[in-house]
DNA sequence: TGTGAGTTGATTTTT
DNA sequence: TCAACTCACA
């Protein structure tokens, strides 16, 4: 019994041991949270609890995923109902449709699936008003959705154009999802939400089973997750929170600081516990992250503190442009790992948009120390990907317009653009779904003879595969992809793009084979749908690799890393440009800064440039005010505009700049010659690829010899590996465990879909792997 | 049905 | 700057 608790601090152990009644867990960051939380369940388990009782919830699959993990670890054999707060509705959901309009074999509907929905519904609608674009309404009905405002009490703020244009929208959209049997993620929340307040008897019997619920990062709650988790914890009010108000980073996303400010007045006989003390970080650390995060007024104080080291100071560099911060964060990092002192895979490089990664991939890549972005291209958005199932969305729905839309010509089968609007509007006349007017081409008016003959083939062949998904998904999929003619359209295509399409579709099978094998037994097609839908991929960033990693602030969310830089501190990026209308956005601002900076653990560096180009235009650059709460006289401030090298310059410079007043420089250090790596010692002391299994002298770059833009602009394949296995370089030489030796010709996609396309000396001919799964061997590297 | 010039509009994105 | 989308044309 003890054990549990044993390794727990008292905070630790009072929160895990607090179990009837309301709790409030807050968490600063690196506070042990997640274990927390672990040993709280297990410790209910120990005491008897019925594991059907308790319900945790999270917002990600990799949160929820890591979890199940522990608790495994903590109580055997044990099984919690342990998922995100999406899953965990749609699940219910599917019980009680009915109740809401929808079917149980509901589709669920993702970003691009809602919006191009959204999108008919528009053109249909033939708005006057075309001054938004469909993003923008896509935004105001999802802000609404979020705050519980169905399509039917959507009012308008008077003299808000982008409310009446949304009122318009809303409810032919919300009526065509219905239609369609299809739900988009804010409706799983909705949905559930309003079943909840609509249905007391429902609500209580759900209260009643899920007697204990857990809800983490509860900061970053919309009012329709709060109302599900509230509907759930009224006559059982054994409802534990943990969160953490400054890591509250969505508030754009419809997040509602209050839910946890103000959960004492909700839950009055609350149990708060303050996890306080920080295991991650060093001193210096986190008295930065602290004394930053105590700018802001919307919070609850905290005390962070912490046993670790005092470690060294945190460091504030200026650069002269974008590209020497990044060659010197390159050039810092490649020292680092040359001397031993690090690996790769423990930096990691924050940025606050997406655009910015670009200059230090270039770097990195021209400098061959291997990295990886989290959040490429997800898998289940790609073309190929989302065709094949489509297929498969409409054997589980065949209401499913967006889906029959989607595969109705793919491939081509001369069903053409009249064809299909003339389906739709007998379709809308006859109130049937688009498949069943297909089903009656014949008599639809407007179709001819060979368009009708077309469409009946193609309800024939959707009616043929209907009758396999008892099967497995792999075999379900198999015969969408040979009787559609997909697979053999891609096979036939001369581009090289295609025969790539060909690979990821290799992998959607080798992925339905693996969810066949933890779902034995027949009929799981709509459940494989689900997790297609509600997972994303992005879960795959592997901490085995050894790399960089590169990523946004908002991504870097509950993660650590030993050496943290954070780019770009610069007014107008961080705080960015559009945050700065509210002191709310500004705060919310403020603790993205926060968040980033209390994950390193024993290095951190903000930078930035006095120049940067943005959207294709230099500019001079103003700051972060962020960087002036920070203790700038404990940390170590260097500027590496050229210092030394050219004091003319420098001053030039800094005459121009004080004239316009916009240069106080919160960094200067009266002399530029404190030790550190400079740029030059580390082009130096770096002479070869991090990774390389040769010694190729071809791979040698340093800052001194960075190649031309035109060079470092050309595609990944030319280059070194972006971020697969380093070994396979174009030009190179491996061996193939069945068609033997060939050459590399081409290289695409990125992480675990990495791509080779090999040239074999035998009759094999040329042909398209997927880097992580084929029995490839690199022989020599180009 | 696919290509190519022209236009437009550019945060963050757990699900 | 650049990529995504539209619209016209073959």
């Amino acid at each position: 019994m003890s054990d549990l608790l044993a390794s727990l601090t008292d905070a630790q152990r009072q929160a895990v041991e607090h179990v009837e009644g309301p709790l409030l867990i807050l968490a600063g960051p690196g506070s042990g949270k997640t274990r927390v939380i672990t040993h709280r369940i297990a410790w209910m388990l120990r005491q008897g609890i019925r594991p059907e009782s308790i319900l945790a919830l999270t917002f990600t699959n990799k949160a929820a995923e890591e979890m199940k993990t522990r608790v495994a670890d903590l109580a055997p054999g044990q099984q919690v109902w342990l998922s995100t707060f999406h899953r965990f509705c749609s699940r219910l959901l599917r019980q009680y449709a009915e109740h809401v309009g929808l079917e149980a074999n509901f589709a669920i509907y993702d970003t691009s699936d809602s919006r191009s929905l959204l999108k008919q519904a528009i053109a249909a609608l033939k708005l006057e008003d075309g001054r938004f674009t469909s993003d923008q309404i896509a935004g105001g009905i999802s802000w609404a959705k979020n705050s519980l405002i169905s399509a039917e009490n959507y009012k308008p703020r008077p003299g808000h154009p982008l409310g009446a244009v949304v009122a318009h929208v809303y409810p032919l959209y919300q009526a065509r999802l219905l239609k369609a049997n299809a739900v988009d993620f804010d409706d799983l929340l909705l949905h559930m939400a309003l079943l909840l307040r609509e249905n007391p008897e429902l609500r209580g019997r759900l209260d009643l089973r899920y007697r204990y619920i857990m809800v983490d990062e509860y900061q970053d709650t919309n009012l329709a997750q709060y109302t599900i988790v509230r509907g759930l914890s009224i006559d059982q009010p054994n409802l534990a929170v943990t969160g953490d108000p400054d890591q509250s980073i969505y508030g754009w996303r419809g997040a509602n600081l209050s839910n946890i400010l103000d959960f004492e007045k909700d839950y009055p006989h609350v149990r708060v516990v303050r996890l306080e003390q920080n295991y991650r970080s060093t001193k210096s650390i986190l008295r930065a992250a602290a004394q930053l995060i105590g700018n802001n007024v919307r919070r609850k104080a905290k005390g962070l503190f912490t046993d670790n080291a005092e470690g060294s100071p945190v460091r504030l560099v200026r650069h002269a442009s974008q590209q020497t911060e990044a060659e010197a964060i390159a050039a810092r990092i490649a020292a680092e790992v040359r001397a031993g002192r690090r690996r790769p895979r423990d930096f990691a490089i924050f940025y606050r948009t997406n655009a910015l990664s670009r200059v230090i991939e270039y770097v990195l890549r021209d400098m061959a120390i291997p990295y990886q972005m989290v959040n490429g291209v997800e898998f289940y958005q790609r073309k190929e990907i989302k065709d094949v199932l489509s297929y498969l969305a409409v054997l589980n729905n065949p209401r499913n317009e967006v889906a029959v839309l989607r595969v109705i010509n793919t491939p081509a089968r001369a069903i053409g653009k009249t064809t299909i609007e003339r389906l739709q509007e007998f379709a809308a006349d006859r109130k049937c779904s688009l498949l069943d007017a297909a089903r009656q081409s014949g008599v639809v008016p407007g179709i001819s003879g060979r368009a009708a003959v077309a469409v009946a083939k193609f309800v024939a062949l959707i009616d043929r595969l209907m009758l396999l998904t008892v099967r497995p998904v792999e075999e379900v999929l198999f015969h969408v992809l040979t009787e559609s003619g997909y697979e053999d359209f891609l096979r036939a295509s001369q581009a090289e793009e295609d025969q790539e399409r060909l690979a990821n579709i290799q992998e959607l099978l080798s992925a339905a084979r693996q969810f066949d094998e933890r779902n034995p037994g027949v009929g799981h097609l709509e459940e494989f749908l689900e997790e297609t839908a509600l997972v994303n991929d992005t879960d795959d960033w592997e901490t085995s690799s050894d790399r960089v990693t590169l990523m946004t602030l908002h991504a870097s969310k509950g993660l650590e890393f030993p050496v943290v830089f954070i780019v770009a501190v610069e007014e107008g990026v961080l705080p960015h440009e559009r945050s700065k209308e509210s002191p709310d956005q500004l705060e919310e601002e403020r603790r993205l800064l926060f968040v980033g900076i209390t994950r390193a653990r024993e290095e951190l560096q903000l930078s930035y440039a006095r120049q940067r180009e943005f959207r294709g235009r230099r500019g001079w650059v103003v700051p972060s005010h962020f960087l002036f709460e920070l203790p700038r006289e404990e940390m170590t401030l260097e500027d590496e505009c050229g210092g030394a090298h050219q004091p003319t310059e420098v001053a030039d410079e800094a005459s121009q700049i004080s004239a316009d007043g916009t240069d106080e420089f919160p960094v200067w250090s009266d002399s530029g010659d404190r030790p550190r790596p400079s740029d030059e010692e580390a082009a130096t002391t770096f002479e070869a690829p991090l990774q390389s299994p040769d010694n190729s002298p071809a791979t040698v770059t340093g800052v001194a010899n960075l190649t031309t833009a035109a060079e470092l602009a050309m595609p990944t394949s030319s280059a070194f590996a972006v971020s697969g296995r380093d070994e396979f370089r174009v030009g190179g030489i491996v061996r193939h465990a069945e068609f033997g030796l060939g050459k590399i010709v081409a290289l695409s996609g990125g992480g675990s879909r990495r791509c080779a396309t090999v040239a074999f000396a035998s009759h094999a001919g040329q042909r398209t792997f997927v880097l992580a799964n084929a029995p490839l061997q690199a022989i020599r590297s180009g």
